[in-house]
DNA sequence: GAATGGCCCGGCTGC
DNA sequence: CGGGCCATTC
């Protein structure tokens, strides 16, 4: 891993570049480039930015100019950071660089995405950090748990202050690059907020923890440190910074890189502020949009040329970016082919339309597609469920990417726990989760008294049970057990100090009893929990191979912390399967064959609880805009009719997006369904059960707005654009409490009310539709829009 | 102290 | 619909 105090002094020109194999340009010759390209490519001294269009060859880019970096400039590899999104693409940037300059040059490049590159700056630093070696990351779950701790601790009543709206506030401080002394709380809320963030600061810090904020806040106030020597070794250590997606970085990034990069101010951002899409957390499209502003020296290069897709394509994607507001100027264009025409598909349910997906990727299978060059794209999770069963059933080869997460399942965490526990004892939230799993008769009451000893000593929870043991306040089984589970751990510990990532693990399901339990169980679930048992220990085992094909010695923290810090898109394995996954996870990503399922108003574009949607509309647009150039040749856009959520099914108008797509790039197709649906609603005048009220998106096609109907009757058609309208009877039959009770109680503007996530509130304005909708002033969130059932009075 | 059943409630995207 | 939390029961 220290390879650069060997290296530092290394004669770089000495090195023998190895011949290129796989027919990408060498470094240097810049022929296959065109002249923008190239720009970006060869001006590598002094600040940059390049707005990368979609598909514009940005990868090949940063690839190039990194190799001309090390190969023309003979800049030593340890001396460049690259920073990419996620951890695969990191991984593929060095993999080509190989290629490029070869491994022993691309061995010592900073290549990793931002939390990465952090977490291995303060396991250099931790001392400067104020961490100790061993820390470990904690993940959102974590958080959650210390905050439950807290709020008993300090008796914060969650009713009054959901816990998740208290850790939602101290995250977005966090990301701002604030931590409680910089917290001046001004309501109720803020200052149990105040409170509740020093006690989750002090937690961490006893616990020897740090969160993902923290991995970033940390290496910040290194970096910004002028008097700190390690803050000087950090600014002056990177010769040249180049980050990738900057349109998607969040404040603290972006201190992070310009401290880094303070010294030399050879900074290269590459970004297009078209494809942000992570406001949500945290990240500033204003930042790559000021660059300028910021570096008034900086190069500007603009890659508008797209080479991925075809013109219909394109054509599609500038579409629905073009309403977009406040963009950078540039102008995407293609020279490749029109191909052929970007397909809307009206479907009837969500299952119909997961069968016509289905259908077409079982043809285009048999045609000999790939099945890796085909993705199914949604907006939230909750979408895959109905395409998942239906590839399951159809043999589909297929992987889900995100969502329920394999290092999330209960039993991965479990012997995670174990794992971090024994790496760093100091972690109660680890130790609380495994202090009776598989269970050994350690209750709550015992955890209570165990908790109680801990605080009066100001110990950590496993340094209380030696002296709680010793104590004599407790007796009987629990206490045998809990000495055993403390000889337990210790033993473990000692097993790591030697052994393998590989040994403890498998030391760990053996000596705790977990494998014995789980086999015990004999059923479905507990066999399913077993293979899983399997799976975490290859991964261990494959982390030990690639760590020392790297040359390094993998450690369980080194493991530990390349599960905390995978990504959704890392998960995405080079398999012949077809990926499910969010458009986010989709970011960075193409694929020949693309299906954008659930394309209708309120699912995406998503309706907000936000009431000023307009900001977040603009990021919905982009996400469009995002999943639409993924795709090179083939574009499959379904909408639906209807749409059950929570078991209430929702009529569908088609998204506006749809409408904002040229009609002279599309093509209409209807599945079998629907279009029996749409005639026996003509037929009959009969809609679906509904009330009048209620529309069906039917006839007119989403995108020929402008034509006249085709029906008589009683079906009001509904354009694009136009909203979800709920069963007028739904809400009140299945909600406990009645909106339409609440609001004949009389909520009216200023009512103070209580939302079960957001806390106290009051009422701004009252929408006395169907389904009654208020927006409420939340203490600490600002304004929602919230359905009426989902409040109480307070 | 563990297991089971009922009830409540949700509203995204993720390092 | 289905997950998580609480109360009741063994």
């Amino acid at each position: 891993m220290e390879t650069e105090n060997e290296t530092e002094d290394l004669d770089v020109a000495s090195i023998d570049f190895p011949p290129i194999d796989d027919g990408e340009a060498p470094p240097g010759d810049l022929e296959d480039l065109n002249p923008a390209q190239a720009e970006a490519v060869r001006e590598v001294s002094g600040p940059m930015v390049v707005f990368a269009g979609a598909g514009s060859g940005k990868t090949r880019v940063i690839t190039y100019r990194i190799a001309t970096l090390l190969a023309v400039h003979r800049v030593p590899p340890y001396r460049v950071l690259a920073v990419t999104f996620t951890n695969k693409a990191a991984g593929e940037m060095k993999k080509r660089l190989t290629r490029l300059v070869g491994e022993d040059l691309a061995r010592d490049l900073w290549v990793g995405t931002f939390h990465a590159t952090c977490a291995r700056i303060l396991r250099r630093h931790f001392e400067a950090a104020g961490l100790a070696r061993n820390f470990v990351v904690y993940d959102d779950d974590d958080g959650r748990a210390v905050m439950r701790r807290i709020y008993k601790e300090l008796k914060i009543d969650d009713k009054r202050f959901p816990a998740r709206a208290t850790l939602g506030r101290i995250r977005k401080e966090k990301q701002e690059g604030n931590l409680p002394k910089d917290f001046i709380p001004g309501d109720p809320f803020e200052r149990v907020v105040l409170e509740a963030f020093e006690a989750y600061e002090r937690h961490l810090a006893s616990a020897n923890a740090v969160d993902f904020d923290d991995l970033l806040l940390r290496v910040l106030f290194l970096v910004e440190d002028a008097k700190s020597t390690v803050g000087a070794d950090l600014r002056g250590r990177f010769r040249h910074v180049l980050v990738d997606e900057f349109q998607d970085v969040n404040r603290v990034q972006y201190r992070i890189v310009r401290a880094l990069s303070s010294e030399y101010r050879n900074l290269c951002v590459v970004g297009d502020d078209d494809q942000s899409i992570y406001r949500w957390r945290g990240a500033d499209v204003t930042i790559v949009r000021n660059f300028r502003r910021d570096y008034p020296d900086a190069q500007i290069v603009k890659l508008e040329q797209n080479y991925r897709s075809t013109g219909s394509v394109v054509t599609a994607a500038l579409g629905v970016i073009k309403p977009a507001k406040d963009r950078e100027p540039k102008e995407l264009f293609t020279e490749n082919d029109a191909g052929e025409p970007v397909t809307i598909v009206a479907a009837s349910t969500e299952r119909d339309e997961a069968a016509f997906v289905v259908e077409r990727i079982t043809a285009l299978l048999s045609q000999g597609a790939p099945a890796d060059e085909i993705a199914v794209f949604y907006r939230t999770h909750a979408q895959s469920r109905v395409l998942e069963e239906l590839m399951r059933a159809e043999r589909v080869p297929h992987q889900v990417i995100g969502g329920f997460r394999f290092f999330e399942r209960a039993e991965v965490k479990d012997l995670l726990a174990y794992l971090r526990v024994i790496t760093n004892p100091q972690s109660d939230v680890d130790l609380l989760r495994i202090v009776n799993v598989p269970a050994r008769g350690i209750g709550d009451t015992t955890i209570e008294r165990l908790t109680a000893v801990a605080t009066e000593r100001g110990s950590t929870l496993f340094d209380a049970i030696p002296a709680l043991v010793a104590s004599g306040r407790i007796k009987g089984p629990p206490k045998k057990s809990l000495a055993d589970l403390h000889r337990l751990l210790s033993g473990l510990v000692k097993t790591a100090a030697t052994g393998s990532p590989f040994e403890v693990a498998l030391e760990v399901l053996e000596a705790s009893g977990y494998r014995e339990w789980l086999e015990r169980e004999q059923t479905a679930e507990s066999e399913a929990r077993i293979l899983n048992m399997g799976e975490l220990l290859n991964a261990v085992k494959e982390h030990e191979d690639e760590m020392s094909a790297a040359g390094e010695i993998a450690s369980l923290g080194t493991f530990l912390e390349r599960v905390t810090l995978s990504a959704a898109a890392d998960e995405l394995k080079d398999q012949p399967k077809v990926a499910l996954m969010t458009i986010h996870a989709a970011k960075g990503l193409e694929f020949e064959h693309v299906f954008l399922t659930g394309m209708e108003e309120d699912t995406f574009p998503l309706k907000s609880l936000d009431p000023e949607g307009r900001c977040d509309l603009e990021e919905e647009r982009r996400l469009a805009y995002v999943a639409i150039t993924r795709a090179r040749t083939r574009l499959y856009i379904s909408h639906v009719q209807m749409r059950t959520l929570y078991g209430n099914v929702r009529y569908a108008s088609p998204s506006r997006f749809i409408a904002d797509l040229p009609k002279e790039v599309l093509q209409q197709e209807v599945t079998t369904q629907m279009r029996t649906s749409l005639r026996r609603s003509i037929d009959t005048g009969y809609v679906g059960g509904m009330s009048e009220r209620v529309v069906t998106a039917a006839p007119r096609l989403a995108w020929s707005r402008d034509t006249e109907p085709r029906t008589a009757g009683p079906v009001v058609t509904r354009q694009a654009g136009e909203r979800f309208v709920e069963r007028e009877d739904e809400p009140a039959r299945r909600s406990g409490f009645a909106g339409a009770s609440l609001q004949s109680s009389g909520l009216v503007s200023g009512s103070r009310v209580a939302h079960r996530s957001f806390g106290l509130g009051v009422v701004v304005e009252v929408d006395d539709s169907s389904d009654p909708t208020a927006t409420v002033r939340f203490e600490g969130w600002g304004q929602k829009r919230v359905k009426v059932r989902f409040l109480e009075a307070d």
